[in-house]
DNA sequence: CTCTGGCCTCAACCGAGGTTGAGGTCAAGC
DNA sequence: GCTTGACCTCAACCTCGGTTGAGGCCAGAG
């Protein structure tokens, strides 16, 4: 096996796949997109801090909940740029992740919860329901979930109430 | 406004998108995906029944926390296809997704809670964090967290032990 | 009878999040 | 000094979840 020496501070990039369980293409991905970032050797290869794994776990973790690479960036652009984050720099992106999270944990339990009896139940109260929340920042663009507009029970009253219906 | 008429459980595809908030082409969309279905009139426009409603609302709020259409659509299987679903239907659905929903939720507070002990740690414990749980059912096809394999702490230390270097 | 608006189909396109493959460089080991 | 394998770049391709647009049908109103 050839080149397999790094200094105890730098990972390769197969290393970190191997590490991560991320493919190596995906970490070239990322780093393209800069969610995570590398120096380079003379040869052209390139070499992560061990922070990196943490900013892999996190990408992954995070994106697993359903939040986009372009929100996970933007977490990520808060940690301190030229030095290796600290506890309390991790820490500190937590503490700002927490309403957001906060907001879709209540999502989930709406739909765990609630499915019953706010989409089973009888009287179809969709237009009150918290499963139709007003938007929210962390969702990927456009998936996220509509306003119902306030319209009558009664079928066929499509007057001219601005009808809301997505562009997109 | 021609053909405004619908009998009281009919819809066209026009309401349902207005009073659902989904574009008319994403219903057309996950017709095609067999998550709703529709009856045609004589001169083949769709009808949806009312029920189609509380279909769309479901796909929308569990798409929205993350849950990908193949698997909603698995889920919806499960409701009876020949009548109109009852509340006890939804219910035995909310049933059967509680302990997928109580895993997402418990990865959303591992992400929200324990992202300082585990992440920003020094300790850098992440083969048995809790993050990186083993696979499940809901994700989109590969992106769930994947293990990672039990790899030693020291430095470039890839031997012959199964790499498991996702193929994907 | 024509016009309008709602609906239809089908094919092409889009952005996100990657993967695959071709072709090339470099360093260690035999 | 050749082979091997880990790495490099770049372009093409893929799936998912839709949107957009062209071209056409049909029913009701004027």
């Amino acid at each position: 096996m050839p080149r397999a020496h790094t200094t105890f501070h730098e990972l390769t990039v197969g290393q970190v796949a191997d590490r991560s369980g991320v493919a190596i293409s995906a970490l070239h991905f990322y780093e393209r997109k800069g969610l995570i970032r590398s120096t380079r050797t003379a040869s052209n290869q390139r070499r992560y801090s061990r922070d990196t794994l943490r900013r892999v776990a996190f990408i992954r973790a995070s994106q697993h909940v359903g939040i986009s690479l372009t929100a996970i960036k933007e977490a990520l652009d808060r940690l301190p740029s030229e030095r290796t984050p600290t506890r309390d720099d991790w820490a500190r992106l937590s503490a700002a992740w927490r309403t957001e999270l906060d907001t879709r944990i209540a999502q989930l339990h709406a739909l765990r919860d609630d499915l019953t009896e706010c989409i089973g139940c009888g009287c179809l109260s969709l237009k009150v329901c918290h499963l139709t929340n007003p938007r929210d920042v962390l969702g990927r663009d456009g998936s996220g979930a509509r306003r119902l507009p306030t319209v009558p029970e009664a079928p066929a009253a499509r007057s001219g109430q601005e009808p809301t219906r997505p562009t997109r």
